[in-house]
DNA sequence: AATTGGACTAAAAAGGTAAAACGGTCGATT
DNA sequence: AATCGACCGTTTTACCTTTTTAGTCCAATT
């Protein structure tokens, strides 16, 4: 890693603290710069704009989460239960990152044209993710599905819709157990013949 | 009906139509005791308030659809079609009341504490549907699922982020047929063993 | 007794504006 | 190459005034 990299880095880790407390309108220029302990051009000397620190922040949250499910998932041969891991640590993942999100959760960032498209790349990356588990099924002749991407839409558009638990009140003991059943439900026995 | 019910009916409809077009702020007492040839205080003497006139609004909205739920799979004596046939007729109902829906899209009601009640009722409500139509289901021996009522929270959840279509594009044509593919692999055939 | 309109009030929203804060640039410095 | 202070045009905030609004009250009408 490039010197200039081990900066970037650096304001990246300090953005994200920042970031993440104060969503992306409340937070500033002058405040990464102190809290980096440099001046306000030198931040603009390596990225040419609030949106790119943002990006690379949110890139490597991503990428951080990323690597935690692949890490997961390597391991395990049975597309099933490849599928069931991914789908579980996915929504244990995103309860740890629920404070990120939460800051930015009450900003109207979807006008934000970059938003929408580091939100489309991360939807798109993680559906070919899912797809890719189902084709190795399909290939096994583990799994009939006749069409394997509408299929990994699905599951990730539901696991997009159960990320909110609006229904049953949620605390971390139950939260465990509450996901395993409905990833059994959903994808293993919703309606068993 | 009484002649009370009568007028309070009128005025639910014609209050439907402005908070349909203006959302719930901005529309006013005054717009609606105008549009009902009125005077305001003739509002309230059969409303206690603003909020209990948007209450009535979305019940009977609610009513109606539920209505025509009903009406759908009322026929319906098979508890696998019976429960498809509500989630296609579900997805495509909400599909017809984005209008009503999206005036109030933009605005930040969910602070208000009514809104989450009258949510949460309805909610409630939608998932004793599916619930009985699981149950009977098990009863026949169709279905075997270990608990109807989280089952049928997963379906209810599974609907919600299913609404809004985030990677897709939809044009009318193509998204009847979307319905349909996702309710069949998502509830009948994700997983085939 | 049931129903209505209009004047009224307290509170909230909208409008306007001057000052502060902001994202981003530039030229100089190390 | 890397850093910075001073600076610029724009946006946001903070504050005030005016207008609008939800809801009340009461006299008038049916």
């Amino acid at each position: 890693m490039l010197d200039k990299d081990e900066v970037k880095d650096t304001i990246v880790n300090v953005a994200r603290h920042i970031f993440s407390r104060f969503g992306f309108r409340k937070t500033t220029m002058d405040e990464i710069a102190i809290a980096t302990r440099k001046g306000k051009s030198s931040i603009y000397y390596y990225f040419e704009s609030k949106e790119e620190i943002f990006q690379a922040v949110v890139e490597k949250e991503a990428g951080l989460l990323k690597a935690e499910l692949h890490e997961a998932i390597s391991k395990i041969e049975d597309p099933r239960e490849k599928l069931k891991a991914y789908i579980l640590i996915r929504m244990r993942a995103l309860n740890k990152l629920a404070n990120f999100y939460d800051a930015l959760k009450n900003e109207y960032l979807s006008h934000l044209e970059f938003i929408n498209i580091i939100r489309k790349k991360y939807d798109d990356d993680e559906i070919a993710t899912v797809e890719n588990i189902l084709s190795k099924g399909i290939e096994n002749g583990e799994f009939v599905i006749e069409s394997p991407h509408l299929a990994s839409i699905a599951i990730v558009t539901a696991m997009k819709g159960l990320e909110i638990p609006i229904f049953v009140e949620v605390n971390s003991e139950n939260v465990e157990k509450r996901i395993d059943d409905l990833v059994n439900i959903l994808f293993y026995g919703l309606i068993k013949r």
